[in-house]
RNA sequence: GACUCCGUAGUUCAACGGAUAGAAUAGAAGUUUCCUAAACUUUUGAUACAGGUUCGAUUCCUGUCGGAGUCACCA
């Protein structure tokens, strides 16, 4: 039997082939199923009896027995066995542990498949909005984009990491209208611009976002306060007989309605509102490619892309091709046309184009406004039929967006497969959790916002106040010191927005996020750090003579074992939380066998160098996963 | 209102239908002439509620209660 197969696997082998002779029938290969051997149960593998026992018509005991027998029979790894209430627990022996040790050791690789012998996926993440600064919700999007990305490439695949830039809509025609109507001018006769303000391109934009919506708010109050004296001349019939009929609706309504219906009528009056109007002609213009318009939304997209390269530096994240919503809006709206044609959407009298999905249970979704300008999922047809243009081998594309697009992703592959792409049940919505803070929800009207650049030189910050508290720091120059700061600050955020599976919402506590105990991530470079130190203080790593293993070296050498499996859950679930629950569980071992046994000082110089072996092993392990969540380790802290 | 997701120690998170539901943190008590104490040890404490399926349910199904999200000619 092959040291490479795991004794699991050799199990599973044995009762698969043996199974006429064991069972008197040929067992299903699920059947056979392994789990953890409990803390305070004698063994190291642990089978699962029940679902032997019906087949076996005896009790567990008796069922346990005799697998347990015949498997001790055939395999000379396993020491014994012991049955505890319908668990098969085998005691395996030392020798071959410290095989797997070997077997690990030899590996630099270990745990990662072959690069690039798999399947080519592209992961988009990121895909900011290029109207506002990025916030604590987008870390949390970049950080799992990016370690995804890197998890499948370990598990072999060929990996695209790309962003749709979100660069045109009505959106970005706001803050183009506000920042023209409302900026001051200088002395020297300039509007506000990144360099006469010696704001961060990004801020800025997003100052006249916020701006936009500052004076459309108080335009529309106008508007509902004519409405409400009856001055309703100068507006839309509609809108008005809207107005009239949810203003009935009122009587009688709970405080909670009331507020439904306010939001109601205040939407109806913005649509009333001439800055609304103004940045609809200038979409249409954009769309016509207006030049003048063109040169504005030029310049000011050019200032927040400076402003996000500068974030996305600090993140540690990049990408390998980028989409560009100006670029793939008009192939979306020719698949619409084209679409519309074949007879999969359908126009209105106004001239607007939408899809009918009652039939599937979901609503009518509008694709092409009735003046001809796209929408959101207009241009996500095109950027998905273009990324099947420029990578004809793509298996897949994975999108990083938050749940609460859930129903818009619903509805895209849908529409996708409509159109008859083929790869369209390829494409999967990794749906992530919106990320909370202790005080609620994060709501950029109230400023609960949590800036991304800020957030990200706080915890640099604290991180270096940390540091020089616990010393560790002779030797070091200011500049080593500063990116060792960085390494354990970022480490930290990244592996706290990490840890938690991403399909759940998340709570962050800024305070936690820097914690150096417990389940963080300076916990764990700390873990590196220290192995580091043992190696060096060891004069180097030494072959070594058979030795028997101490009960918690083979607790480690179990978990090491487990590495490339983990690493395969990662790749399916789409989950870095796997990981680092991994992580977190192997360095917990390897402090307890760290505190608990000598290494250096062990005068049995085989077993001294097998417990280095061990341990150089161990920050293998921690620095592979680690980089995985995109997260540096740390040569001393 | 309709649809979707979620309810686990005080708090933040784990648990491919499997053993006595694990950690971390907070609280309490300890460990350093010894390889980095950013460590380790001991201890207190939880499956929202009610049914059902199963040898076995935190996990699957139904209902109740509680929370979140979506239902735009926004993205």
């Amino acid at each position: 039997m092959s040291t490479s197969v795991s004794i699991n696997d050799q199990i599973r082998e044995i009762l698969f082939e043996n199974s006429m002779l064991l069972f008197g029938i040929q067992i299903e290969v699920n059947l056979i199923q392994f789990q953890k051997t409990r803390k305070e149960v004698e063994g190291d593998v642990t089978l699962v009896i029940f679902p032997f026992v019906k087949t076996l018509k005896c009790s567990p005991i008796e069922a346990g027995e005799k697998i347990g027998s015949f498997l001790k029979e055939k395999l000379p790894a396993i020491h014994s066995f012991n049955i505890v209430s319908g668990f098969l627990n085998f005691v395996i022996s030392s020798d071959y542990w410290l095989t797997q040790l070997n077997r690990i050791n030899q590996d630099a690789a270990y745990g990662l498949e072959k690069p690039n012998s798999k399947s080519t996926i592209m992961v988009e993440y990121s895909s900011p909005n290029t109207n506002k600064p990025l916030h604590l919700g987008h870390l949390r999007n970049n950080f799992l984009g990016f370690s995804v990305a890197e998890i499948l490439k370990a598990n072999g695949h060929k990996v695209v990491k790309t962003q749709i830039i979100n660069d045109r809509g009505i959106h970005i025609c706001k803050s183009m209208l506000a920042w023209e109507k409302f900026s001051p001018i200088n002395a020297k006769g300039e509007r506000e611009t990144p360099a006469n303000t010696g704001l961060k391109g990004d801020k800025l934009v997003g100052k006249y976002y916020v701006e936009f919506d500052k004076k459309i708010n108080q335009e529309a109050q106008l508007i509902i306060a004519d409405w409400e004296k009856g001055e309703t001349s100068n507006y839309a019939s509609t809108s008005i007989s809207e107005f009239e009929k949810l203003t009935a609706l009122k009587s009688g309504k709970d405080e909670k309605a009331l507020k439904g219906i306010d939001d109601k009528i205040k939407e109806l009056a913005k649509n009333e509102t001439s800055l609304l109007k103004e940045a609809k002609e200038m979409l249409v213009k954009w769309e016509a490619r207006d030049p003048q318009v063109y040169l504005l939304w030029t310049t000011m997209n050019n200032w927040v892309y400076d402003g996000f390269a500068v974030t996305y530096k600090n993140m540690g994240v990049d990408f390998d091709k980028l989409y560009y919503e100006s670029d793939t809006f008009t192939l979306g709206k020719d698949i619409v046309i084209e679409g519309l044609q074949k007879g999969v959407f359908y126009k209105k009298e106004d001239g607007s184009v939408w899809i009918d999905l009652t039939s599937e249970g979901l609503d009518e979704k509008l694709l092409l406004r009735s003046d001809g300008t796209t929408v959101y999922m207009t241009q996500d047809i095109g950027t998905a039929v273009d990324r099947y243009k420029d990578f004809s081998d793509l298996s897949g594309i994975i999108y990083t967006v938050g749940n609460e697009q859930d129903y818009h992703f619903k509805v895209l592959f849908l529409i996708l497969q409509k159109l008859g792409y083929s790869w369209a049940n390829n494409c999967y919505h990794l749906s992530y959790g919106m990320v909370d803070l202790p005080s609620g929800k994060m709501k950029s009207r109230e400023g609960t916002v949590v800036d991304a650049d800020d957030l990200m030189q706080d915890i640099v910050i604290q991180a270096s106040e940390l540091t020089k508290e616990r010393g560790h720091l002779e030797g070091m120059n200011s500049e080593e010191i500063q990116s060792l700061c960085r390494t354990i600050g970022m480490g930290g955020l990244k592996y706290y927005l990490l840890k938690v599976d991403p399909r759940k919402r998340m709570m962050f506590n800024p305070e936690e996020s820097i914690e150096l105990n417990g389940n963080t991530g300076p916990f764990i470079q700390y873990a590196f750090a220290r192995i580091n130190s043992l190696i060096n203080r060891s004069g180097g790593l030494k072959s070594y003579n058979s030795v028997t293993l101490k009960p918690e070296e083979i607790e480690i050498v179990k978990i090491l074992l487990d590495f490339p499996q983990v690493i395969k859950e990662a790749g399916r679930d789409y989950s870095p939380a796997v990981i680092a629950n991994y992580i977190f569980e192997l360095v917990k071992l390897f402090n307890q066998f760290y505190q608990a046994i000598p290494i250096l000082i062990e005068e049995n110089e085989d077993v001294k160098n097998m417990r280095l072996t061990l341990s150089q092993n161990v920050s293998k392990v921690i620095a592979t996963s680690m980089n995985l969540l995109g997260v540096n380790v740390p040569e001393r802290m």
